[in-house]
DNA sequence: ACGCAATATAACTCAATGCTATGCAATTGG
DNA sequence: CCAATTGCATAGCATTGAGTTATATTGCGT
């Protein structure tokens, strides 16, 4: 015998409600209808669901054993529409998130602990590339969005590229360091410590180069290289070794007190910060607020650097 | 978002089953059927419930979640299925049965013994209680059977009695009792042995008295009363009383050995055994199955004993 | 016994679901 | 790499079932 969900569901809110006009109620139909599906669901077993003649509705063993049926599917039911209300509400599902190391470390993770804490529901999968991969995988459609500097204009197919920070690389080193407090640096005063160099297939290897180029340094001393940020960062605040590092880690960590900037203008790199997401299929709403939430940060924090640079309260 | 338990189901049919076609062919619907609901499921989310353009159907995180719901629903509808097939089957259910103490467990619960070996899932409650009791309470829906004596053509209105075994007492008496062998036994034997009286409101009670006035017999000796069919046979085995019973009872208890009757006609009590049953409502599939039951086995038990009688192959 | 409240029935409408036929896209095999 | 095959999407149509309102009927309490 073959049974129709919604109509056990009808028996089980019938049933649970102690009445036609009350389970109608319930289920947001007219009594009626429940009267008349329920009598056919009767006739189509041969068997009264109800004990016939008693008003307080009672059922039947026959009508108690499917309304318990009727009950679960009612829960599941009603689990699914929350389900899917979280899920259209960017509430629930994954996002597939990666950068560049230096950004993801220092600067995106903070972010994605902010949105943790408001969604913690959104189970964010993260991992690491450079631009070319990443692009690739966004396009293949295994990340759903990347972050990580791109130069303007080079827009590949199907894919946006949405800027939400200036590129701009300082020279870094730690809090106390003798260059630190120095103005108008000269060349021969960098050349003189020794470096931190990124991983060779990383911009910023690429930015350290040309900028070293720039200042006719031809020459450095390599002390460390291919460590991450957590690295860096130990080995820059227990030496004297200088760095490249985008401008908005180094104030990303302005509250530690650690590590600082040279005071030494390097020529803007050609490239932004920016979200790289698919335009050739639906987002995700998880995803899509993810987007929005990064990109909301971001402004901030564009805003709160600027701020900074005009009142230099932050290198005092 | 209100979602239709049959669309969920669906869902999971073609999920589980690793495509429309074969999720089709598992719901016994067609192809296009599936494609359409489902269609139609995604454009009311608003999100799509299987990856766009991939072959071999993969949900996505919605579709997994919803589908997981509809399995529920799926397991749940099938559950319900079995529990109404069964009942429908009369392989589940309850069955309220009553009758007088004396049949009920000298006769009858053996044959509930045999029912409920083959069909374990049935439940019998019984009860016990004579005649007027019963009928009131078959009547009232308090009972679904009950099988006791009654005086043929007293049928009062819904209410229907099947006989199903002639009424016909006997002096019972243990094997070896002195009057056990004799033959042609004369009143002043009986006399002289105490009585086990049944029940003051029992049926057999009055058949004692009738019987008693019958043979002219108007004082006796009754040395025990109101004891259990139980209590009587033990009070009977251990001593040389006499008591009245329905020959049945005597010839369910003929493998033990231990009682028997006596060689003297006694008037037919204008009583058969029956069973009553509604007539004005709907029997449950398992109430029928159940007095099916009973009259066969009472048919069989009819045949045993004209059989039996035929060869007095047991009084041997 | 009467009145109230709840259920059953009637008559009708329309959306949803079923089907077959067919187009189109993705995967597989040579 | 192209062709064949398999499987999903779409179209058009028929039918069922579920929804509605209006109304009759039936238990139940006072």
């Amino acid at each position: 015998m073959q049974l129709d969900p919604n109509h056990l569901l009808m028996l089980a809110a019938v049933v649970d409600e102690g009445g036609l006009t009350s389970g109608a109620h319930a289920l947001g139909k007219s009594q009626p209808s429940l009267s008349r599906t329920l009598a056919a669901l009767e006739a189509r077993l041969g068997q009264p669901l109800f004990e016939k003649g008693r008003r307080p509705l009672v059922p039947t063993e026959l009508g108690a054993a499917l309304a318990a049926q009727g009950r679960i599917i009612w829960q599941a039911s009603g689990e699914a529409s929350v389900q899917a209300d979280l899920y259209i509400g960017g509430k629930t599902g994954a996002v597939r998130v990666a950068g560049t190391p230096v950004f993801m470390d220092a600067v995106i993770a903070t972010m994605i602990a902010g949105f943790q804490q408001a969604h913690p529901n959104v189970r964010i999968d993260q991992s690491y590339g450079y631009a070319e991969t990443l692009m690739r995988d966004v396009e293949s459609g295994a990340l759903d969005l990347a972050i990580c500097p791109l130069p303007p204009g080079d827009l590949p197919e199907p894919i946006a590229f949405e800027e939400i920070l200036q590129g701009r690389n300082v020279i870094a080193c730690r809090m106390g360091h003798p260059l630190a407090r120095k103005r108008a640096l000269r060349l021969e005063d960098i050349a003189n410590y020794p470096w931190i160099a990124p991983p060779t297939n990383s911009p910023l290897y690429q930015d350290l180069r040309a900028i070293l180029h720039e200042i006719e340094v031809d020459d450095v001393k390599v002390s460390f290289s291919g460590g991450s940020i957590s690295a860096v960062r130990t080995v820059l605040e227990g030496s004297d070794s200088l760095t490249i590092l985008p401008y908005s880690v180094i104030f990303m960590m302005r509250q530690q007190k650690a590590l600082t900037a040279l005071d030494i203008r390097i020529k803007h790199v050609p490239r932004n910060l920016g979200i790289i997401s698919p335009t050739d299929r639906p987002v995700r709403p998880a995803v899509r607020r993810f987007h929005r939430y990064i990109a909301s940060e971001f402004k901030a924090l564009a805003r709160s650097i600027s701020h900074a640079q005009q009142n230099s309260v932050w290198r005092a």
